[in-house]
RNA sequence: GCCGGCGUGGCGGAACUGGUAGACGCCCGGGACUUAAAAUCCCGUGGGUAGCGAUACCCGUACCGGUUCGAUUCCGGUCGCCGGCACCA
């Protein structure tokens, strides 16, 4: 708290702050809890003990977005990989929405790439493979099910369950587990980057079935088949998957081709081709068709179904940290996980001494008695709290929300307000949000909306992204690297508006770009001049270039930052003060329009010349609350411009044209240019090309 | 490997729908003011060749090629950088 406020408001920026709060504050995370009761009560909150990111410094479970890269989003450090009873919100039933939804915001499309990789939406087949001599079936998940005739071998993940069922049927059971063991000690790291070489263990004494030749195949456990996707299990087809191919070749697996193309001797084939050795495929060219025709077959067979896949998991929605909402939620040995009543929240976070997470894996709330021990609200025996708490990013999921009536302590929001206020116009935020803050809440509105409880399905109508300031050296600003500029320093030497000028003019708003000392006494040079122009002030008439040369920087610095392009409406804005000051003079009105289109970059000394030209007689009529200036269209076109005069593409002259000069007389003014006549001389004109207002072209030989 | 984006002076960056590349700012050089310095103001500033000079010509938007009267912009290829995903079956 104490810091932020203080840089918010020695830059000043705008905020309402009758609207302020906190998600950390009861009467605002009463209502994270009641949407969380409200996806429990959808059945989008369940239960499951699954391999789950896990950080080992702060002790707490973590969710996919929580952990990209393989390190812990707060501490950096590596996660690894648990298997844990964790409670997960069910994004994925919401993965096609939150694709389609794209269709409907107007949002870059390197966010909307991004969204769509992380999702990772594939369309495939599951097929099941018996497992020979049992009654088991292991379900595998495949994009290819047209080469189910090359399977010649299955892998199964090293945590497959489908080992331990069968445990004393394999014979080399220490084998396989000490290559689980081996697998188990690597990190996620090792085993996606560094561990490109194939590994893997042959089950002996268990075997599969290929469904459709009737085959027996040989089963593995190898960690190239990841547990988290798909079933964790795959039908290896080697011919044409580089992996299985790999595999193939250390295990001495057959290689069956069943696509013709490639050179199967040298590597796997992955591309297009007629069906071979494929049975009823044979002779098909058609990758759509093959895997049309097979997909049939094993509906009819009733040994395989068309599917679909995500890369993006369950958001696992508890975290063993004190600070988070508590979950609302009772464990009772009669009745199971029941809610408590809505007319008991918020339940509120109770004090606590020791902030750390314990080491046996629980969250210090677990720690007070007084808050685990509580009475079931549906058979009144003794029941306990959960005692994990929400992730950070659950109070942020709906702030927007909450911004359209913030102080509402009978629902989230009023349906009236939300309809006035929603969608979002405009979210303006990181990169670094695109696959946690946006996704997240883009889900939890789709699920609002699906409840009736807001109008939108999508929260934000516009998404963009501004670039990062690196330090002066082009890196990264970090403590460590010492190249860290602190905005408050930056106003304290040369003002607010110098800071605020400066970082809109600094480059594209965009893209990255380093921090310059120098430029930023560039900007302060142009607000100091920009101050003199009272000095200049004068009732002359304006200089009818003057006029238009107004008109037009209205138009483009409105234009410019419309469409957030404010280094250039900068530009203009000083391109129009060294005209003033070469004219030297600027009538009263001019300064007016000029102070006005300065004032959201520079709004201190803007307001200030406002008052010093008597706009501000009553103290109440401020420059920040005043019309924007308007510009008259016909005023920003050229009634005259320069113009380049080519020969054969090359410019030769250049030429002061009325715009609406006749093609005639341009030719012939081009012509007369005594550096252009010198290359026609001799020669013949094949075409006169002339642009208006743009070009004149002459093409001889 | 796949997806998205980018590559323009010494630097940050401009350039409409294909129409005089380098706006604007910084740095740098020269000059004015000053006893002097800082600040300020004025002039110059992509590279090269010729000329005392005005000026003229050549080269130039990562590289190679194409389309076009004309390409930073469109197309094909190559290289490099940034971001995202990744043994994803």
């Amino acid at each position: 708290m104490p810091s932020r406020p203080i840089r918010i408001r020695t830059t000043s920026q705008s905020f309402d702050w009758d609207r302020e709060f906190a998600t950390s504050r009861k009467d605002y995370y009463h209502w994270t809890q009641w949407i969380f009761e409200k996806l429990f009560e959808h059945g989008l909150v369940f239960r499951s003990k699954t391999l789950v990111n896990y950080c080992p410094h702060c002790k707490v479970v973590l969710s996919n977005e929580d952990s990209q890269g393989g390190q812990c989003d707060i501490c950096h450090s590596d996660v690894v990989q648990l298997s844990k009873d964790v409670w997960f919100l069910r994004i994925t039933q919401y993965a096609d929405k939150l694709l389609e939804g794209l269709n409907h915001v107007d949002y870059p499309e390197s966010i909307k790439q991004q969204e769509i990789s992380w999702i990772g939406k594939s369309t495939g087949a599951f097929v099941d493979f018996p497992l020979d001599e049992t009654d088991e079936k292991l379900e595998i998940y495949t994009t290819r099910c047209d080469t189910l005739y090359g399977v010649t071998f299955m892998v199964v993940a090293p945590e497959h369950p489908v080992l331990d069922k069968y445990k004393d049927r394999i014979k080399n059971w220490g084998d396989v587990e000490a290559y689980r063991l081996g697998c188990a000690k690597k990190t996620e790291f090792e085993r996606t980057q560094l561990a490109k070489d194939k590994t893997g263990v042959k089950i002996e004494g268990l075997a599969a079935v290929n469904p459709i030749t009737g085959k027996k195949i040989p089963l593995f456990i190898a960690d190239y088949v990841m547990m988290g996707y798909g079933t964790g299990a795959i039908m290896a087809v080697p011919a044409h998957d580089q992996r299985d191919y790999e595999f193939a070749r250390k295990f001495g697996m057959d290689i069956v081709q069943v696509i013709k193309g490639g050179n199967i001797k040298k590597e796997a084939y992955s591309g297009d081709g007629e069906m071979i050795n494929s049975g009823f495929l044979n002779g098909l060219t058609n990758k759509k068709d093959s895997i049309e025709k097979m997909l049939q077959y094993l509906a009819e067979k009733g040994i395989g179904h068309k599917g679909v896949q995500y890369k993006m998991k369950d958001w696992a929605f508890n975290r063993q940290r004190y600070w988070g909402e508590p979950i609302p939620l009772i464990h009772c040995p009669k009745c199971g996980t029941v809610l408590v009543p809505e007319n008991e929240l918020p339940l509120e976070l109770p004090p606590v001494k020791n902030f750390e997470p314990g080491t046996d894996g629980q969250s210090p709330l677990a720690k007070i008695p007084e808050f685990v021990n509580c009475t079931c609200p549906k058979c009144g025996g003794p029941a306990k709290r959960e005692t994990d708490t929400m992730p950070q990013w659950a109070g942020s999921s709906w702030y927007f929300l909450r911004f359209c009536d913030p102080h509402n302590d009978k629902v989230f929001a009023d349906r009236k307000k939300l309809e006035y206020w929603m969608p979002v116009d405009h979210y303006n935020g990181g990169m670094e949000h695109v696959t946690r803050h946006l996704l997240y809440s883009r889900f939890w509105h789709h699920f609002l909306y699906d409840i009736g409880e807001v109008n939108t399905p999508e929260p934000y109508a516009k998404r963009t992204y501004q670039g990062m300031i690196l330090g002066a050296d082009g890196e990264k600003m970090s403590k460590s690297k010492g190249n860290v500029i602190d905005p408050v320093d930056i106003v304290n030497e040369y003002g607010a508006d110098t800071l605020r000028t400066y970082v809109m003019f600094m480059g594209d708003y965009a893209s990255a770009a380093p921090w310059s000392d120098e430029s930023v006494k560039g900007c302060r040079r142009f607000l100091d001049r920009v101050a003199g122009l009272t000095d200049i002030m004068t009732a002359q008439k304006e200089d009818p270039q003057i006029e238009a040369d107004l008109h037009k920087t209205i138009k483009k610095v409105s234009d410019d930052i419309e469409n957030m392009k404010f280094n250039t409406a900068i530009a203009a804005l000083m391109t129009l003060l060294n005209e003033f000051t070469k004219a030297g003079s600027i009538t009263r009105a001019d300064l007016i329009t000029y102070i006005k289109l300065l004032s959201p970059f520079a709004p201190h000394i803007t307001e200030e010349m406002w008052q010093y030209i008597g706009m501000n007689p009553d103290g109440k009529t401020f420059l920040t609350v005043s019309e924007w200036p308007s510009y008259d269209e016909d005023k920003t076109r050229d009634v005259e411009k320069e113009i380049g005069v080519q020969v054969n593409g090359k410019v030769r002259a250049s030429i002061r044209l009325a715009v609406d000069c006749p093609r005639e007389e341009a030719l012939s003014r081009g012509k007369a240019e005594p550096n252009v006549a010198r290359y026609l001389e001799g020669k013949t004109i094949v075409k006169e090309i002339y642009v208006p207002g743009r070009i004149l072209n002459i093409v001889v030989k």
